[in-house]
DNA sequence: TACGGTCAACGTACGATGTACGTAAGGTGT
DNA sequence: ACACCTTACGTACATCGTACGTTGACCGTA
């Protein structure tokens, strides 16, 4: 029996497997060893598998917040939900981030971040504005981090080494720094920018 | 005479008028008057045409950097230059970022970058780890504010009377601030997140 | 003037994609 | 036994990127 989980799984286990491009209606059919029309009686359309896809991907976000603790802990764990959702289905992931799928994560982190605002002290407009701000960044990082992978992909193999023989006149912090403008740790770079913004809350006057 | 200069500049106009999914090579041709396959006198693939177009966008970028103001207000203008090309070549620009396109500008900004934080008073490791910061807060800001007014344009009307209209006791915090959630101006919320982040690497030890 | 070469523009054609529409086969209630 | 509904299927079409071969205008040389 055919149904739309099942056809959401398929999608989603095939865009982990060869990547965003690969999703077609065919290439899920054939996962399931199914006709291509036989899709449409559960999925009306591909934006629609696209939904589904987000939504599947979004629920997996576990949200354990613990008012106890210190609000920029619990503001660091809330971002890390996501990135933790973004390591574990990568290219789904960046297929929802891309083709900016229609409101996939549903009202529940957003109602904990808040909470979150708001204990820490802030009024509620401004709540929405931070809110907005580090949603930007957690969205940014991850489209940078695959821009960053594609990238060192790309080029040849000793880009380090390519970045430092360019004119040292015209470039010279780009030349000095070759070598950690190729490095990339993920992880670091995302912790970096997090610790940045929860500082700069913490700073805000309230 | 067909060049790449006008190929390019007619799918500029193109996706900027009707959207980056009207691109396409039939669509370009027809608006040079011109039959499909003459484009590949001039632009090896699609792939190709995209990189024009990035590149189209991204060399309207112009970076007065003035060493001898403050190296905030240097940051704060930096980052104002890409979100300016992004005012103006919108539908350019969020194409550029959702598709990842190859390194679409130089190394200029990152230089201009890099200065700015040695001047600021930053090593070298952590000069490029800010810029990566900043440059996810700039990549996500505008992705989610495209999506933001998507999103708004979807909901029917009257979409703060629905989210005011939910549950208060699963939502407390949503239902209370329908309004500022439903509301929408991208400079203000730029800024603020802008102001944040710099304010962020003010504190930050050298 | 005639000719051979170059090159920009074109037309045809193919495979891949999303999906509208009609068909068939099996189960269910009368 | 018969009508009906559900579920899967096959055919068909428009649109996409692009490989490949053809055409026709131009230009230097004989």
């Amino acid at each position: 029996m055919l149904t739309r989980e099942r056809i959401v799984g398929a999608a989603v286990a095939l865009v982990e497997r060869d990547g965003a491009d690969a999703l077609s209606m065919r290439a899920v059919a054939g996962e399931l060893g199914v006709a291509v029309m036989s899709l449409y009686n559960h999925v009306p359309n591909k934006a629609a598998l696209l939904r589904g896809i987000a939504e599947n991907t979004m629920e997996s976000l576990d949200l354990p917040d613990d008012g106890r603790l210190d609000w920029r802990q619990r503001a660091r764990e809330l971002i890390r939900a996501f990135r933790r959702v973004a390591r574990e289905y990568p290219h789904c992931t960046n297929l929802i981030v891309t083709h900016s799928v229609e409101v996939p994560f549903g009202l529940k982190p957003v109602e904990h971040g808040l909470a979150i605002a708001h204990d820490a002290g802030f009024d509620g407009p401004t709540s929405v504005r931070l809110m907005r701000a580090i949603i930007a960044y957690a969205l940014g990082a991850q489209l940078r981090e695959t821009d960053m992978v594609k990238m060192l992909d790309s080029l040849p193999a000793d880009a380090a080494g390519a970045f430092a023989e360019l004119d040292p006149a015209r470039f010279p912090r780009v030349t000095a720094l070759a070598k950690e403008l190729t490095e990339h740790d993920p992880d670091t770079d995302f912790e970096f920018g997090l610790d940045l913004f929860i500082n700069a809350l913490d700073a805000l006057p309230r």
